[in-house]
DNA sequence: TCAATGCGTATGTCCGGACAATCGAACTAC
DNA sequence: GTAGTTCGATTGTCCGGACATACGCATTGA
């Protein structure tokens, strides 16, 4: 019977540009992770110790340590005290970024199209300040899109955000994402806090994304905040279900 | 008009216990973390500079960097080159465990009630084999559970597991959760895959949750993997909207 | 008055070493 | 043959130092 086998150590091809201003420990995690996702690196095989591979790179223990580490907080790679470090088995693609809806179509090649239906400026309802953390009443942006893949409508996105962070070119809104426009300004997203339920279309809703009234939609909202903390961002979108579902990986916090 | 303000550095009462088998910038990071939680450390507070903090705990910077480090994993502190670390300023609560129901409805104090409808061993489907990594047709575990809260049925869970991974007792699976009993069993989960979705009810999943026929249903599949890659159960979950929607924090890595 | 420059400060990266804790397997004793 | 023990291998933790890099602010110059 075929037992549960422990790949042997696999040794490939490594090495570090010293001049290049690139920190070490990211050329090499960067080599490793490419070498997992190419195959080169086979599930449950070993990585040969730290020690040794430092040795071999000319590096030292720490950083080859910070390297694997970061592979390992990815989820990419598991430490055991004795036995080394191996490739996980399990497929894992990515561990849920905080992603937008345009760049996972755009990744799965599904060239999104989207039409601005609203982009104007609004007194904050007491959920919009709550969330955006203004004074209920105060003046904020808000956008509503559809977006459509082959020219069927896919979501309903309405957001809010503070003023003065960057003009909202609707030209713009209707060529890329929020999310790139916002990284593009100089904001650097930092966290998010999301919801995700269901509930069933209004008419109004259902005549909008091309559904039956009652019929179930995915429902997400999501206060984004910069890395000052601030928010910069709220969202209330709604899904197609037939048409989208959230798919990501989650990992133990150890 | 109130400019954005950086708060003072904050210096607090820290120390560490060099008897303690618990490593010693694992004692610094969760007093900081207390701190934050408890507000000593007020978001936007800076945290005094690495070397002088590690001077006052006796304490070498690499050990003080990775406590901090660790934090800024867990997304409550930011750093900044030139300037210093600070507490962020969002309410961060946490960044999306693997989390089971069970402990979720426990933490808010709801009480779950469980009652288990099937436990049995059938024949593996195609998609329950692979996602499972079994051969099609084996033996595997399939338990089917309602989730009620206040006496009314919130979810019903439909797991299959790999066999002898452990003995899936009735009675304990009515007490606890699934994970719980996993992890009793000496399994470390360590990433799982999931998808969110939504659709309408069928007749008998609408009687068997107490809702109408093609009202709107919060479904949830998820393939989860301990720490060797090995998929360790695949659900199937359809939830109540009404009574349960999926909350969590993401973040984005740097 | 305003922009460019320089400097101090703090984090980012990297080194080389030391000892402890843990796992697995070979070995030994019963 | 089986259970307990020892031992090598490997990661975990920690130290002390060094230099690079980027940010904010004060100074300087136009």
């Amino acid at each position: 019977m075929p037992k549960p086998e422990v790949d042997p150590t696999v040794s490939l091809e490594l090495s570090v540009d010293r001049s290049s201003p690139v920190p070490l420990y990211f050329q090499l995690s960067q080599q490793l992770e490419a070498a997992i996702e190419h195959g080169a690196l086979t599930p449950g095989s070993l990585l040969g110790n730290e020690i040794e591979l430092a040795a071999r790179l000319g590096l030292s223990r720490p950083t080859v340590r910070q390297a694997i580490q970061s592979l390992v907080d990815k989820g990419l790679l598991v430490r055991r005290r004795g036995v080394g470090t191996q490739v996980v088995h399990s497929k894992v693609k990515r561990p849920l970024e905080l992603s937008s809806l345009y760049d996972d179509l755009e990744a799965a090649g599904q060239r999104p199209a989207t039409k601005v239906l609203v982009n104007t400026v609004v007194p904050a309802t007491a959920e919009v300040a709550a969330a955006l953390g203004v004074a209920e009443g105060s003046d904020v942006h808000r956008v509503e899109r559809l977006r459509l893949t082959h020219g069927e409508p896919m979501a309903h996105l309405c957001n809010y955000l503070p003023p003065g962070l960057f003009d909202l070119d609707t030209g713009q809104l209707e060529a890329t994402g929020l999310y790139r426009l916002m990284r593009a300004a100089g904001i650097t997203l930092h966290s998010a806090r999301q919801s995700i339920g269901a509930r069933a279309a209004t008419p109004h809703e259902a005549e909008r994304l091309g559904e039956d009234e009652g019929a179930p939609l995915l429902t997400m909202e999501r206060t984004t905040f910069d890395d000052t903390g601030r928010a910069v961002e709220f969202g209330a979108h709604t899904y197609r279900p037939s048409r989208y579902s959230f798919e990501f990986q989650l990992l133990v916090r150890s």
